[in-house]
DNA sequence: CGGCTCGTTGATCAACCTCAATCAGTGTGG
DNA sequence: CCACACTGATTGAGGTTGATCAACGAGCCG
């Protein structure tokens, strides 16, 4: 995999300062690239501690409460809700840069389960600190409103595929959606290709189709010769062509067409 | 129509101080209801001046810029995306104390079209100052945070109901969910029902249903006593039944169910 | 009255689901 | 080293939910 991976230990439970903490030298690794770079450096001076998770694990459940929120700062996580049998939705991935978990106050229940897809790691910051800088005023409080909106908008944009798409339409969508967000999270792949862990179970739960649908789906615009995908990566071979077969809106602020 | 429509005229231009045109008594009249009343609070600190709509106009469309954001004060607004061909996915449903069209800046295109369902009031506020408000920092800030996040976790319920729910399950729990967000609105109606002015065709494109499935719908949860919807109201004529119908999952916070 | 929106119902169709089997790759314990 | 289990991808056959097309009635309005 390409996730970077810093350490390994399951969870630091020493009250140090964080400054002491937090060293990790995050905002030289995001350097110039502003939106992660400012969540980040929220990471940086808000966190208390961190946590590495292998594959697999929750970082927190549907119904849980919690004194904390969380900054990914490698790896991926999913956001899921789970029907009672069994159906899952989910409702969003979280990247490197992502803030996960945010509620008015600890008594809020988590309303979604947080699970990783890879092997992550997150910054640990307690909700206090947050109602504390947004009391205070400070750049960070636009940059928390902004993370906010940003997947508010995402949000907008699987709503829109799930209930107004076809299914090759959605997952083309989806994947012109995914590859921007994983090079904006600073992952771009070598050449053209992004690394991509999700499994075609994953895509069909974003976009509430089955895997086997998914999986016909994706043979055919591979056929197309529109993308490549499998063994963990993700190449969009003909991005117009590929956002035609999207059905993008024609005033679609992320995937101007070239007609109109 | 129950919707209180406090004035009809089009638009004021005069840039008369805020004071001067937000002096509605907002405060007064949302007394005691928390989070409602902070917006509004917001609206009568920061608007500089309101707009009044009639019902089907657009207030905003997709792919606009402009220097504003929006707090309803009284009606309903629903928030859209149309693709190429027609089809329309609703995002969400704005009523009286919801916060409509944040964005980063003036220069960050509207990614929705904001259109009335009813006559509608706005108090309309330049981003500028909410830029400044979240600079200085204060309790607006978690104010309009909490709006935010309450969007992206209602976003969330209508990805489930539209990814995973059937059409049976989708109905019944986006009425449960409209009819507690009335009553928080604070639309109460007489006895249990709520006012309700939307068609099914909304109900459909909310749920991404065509408004002749949720017809067919609709009869038969009325056929089995569960609601009555009609003639601009509504009622949950069985709480606990629907909430069954909507397969909510256990731990759902705002739909508990008896058992488990 | 004519035109419009909204709701309703019927008949037909297809997109996508369900069930099932196979296969490759990977890890694991004997 | 191999049998075994397990995950993820793939393909086939058949079924069902919800879409599409069409027609009609009620209410409203100019």
């Amino acid at each position: 995999m390409a996730v970077i991976h810093l350490d390994t230990d399951v969870k630091r439970k020493s009250p140090a300062p964080a400054s002491a903490v937090m060293g990790f030298g995050l905002r030289r690794e995001a350097a110039g690239d502003e939106p992660r770079a400012q969540i980040f450096a929220i990471a940086d001076r808000y966190a208390i501690d961190r946590r590495s998770l292998a594959a697999g694990t929750e970082l927190f459940a549907e119904g849980e409460e919690s004194e904390f929120l969380y900054v990914v700062l490698s790896g991926w996580l999913m956001l899921h809700r789970i029907l009672e049998d069994g159906r899952r939705q989910i409702l969003d991935f979280a990247l490197p840069g992502a803030v996960v978990g945010y509620r008015a106050g600890p008594d809020a229940a988590f309303r979604f389960t947080a699970e990783t897809v890879t092997p992550t790691s997150v910054a640990i910051i307690p909700l206090k600190r947050i109602a504390g800088l947004l009391r205070e005023g400070s750049a960070a409080s636009l940059t928390l409103i902004s993370a906010l909106n940003d997947a508010l908008l995402g949000a907008f944009d699987s709503m829109t595929d799930i209930g107004r798409r076809t299914a090759r339409e959605a997952v083309a969508h989806f994947l012109l959606r995914m590859d921007r967000r994983i090079r904006r999270a600073g992952q771009a792949g070598a050449g053209h290709a992004v690394s991509f862990p999700l499994t075609q179970e994953h895509i069909g739960d974003a976009l509430g189709l089955t895997a086997v649908h998914v999986c016909r789906t994706l043979r055919t615009l591979r056929a197309d010769g529109l993308v490549t995908i499998g063994c963990g990566r993700l190449c969009i071979e003909d991005p117009e062509a590929l956002a035609e077969e999207a059905a993008v809106y024609s005033i679609d602020h992320d995937f101007p067409r070239l007609a109109s």
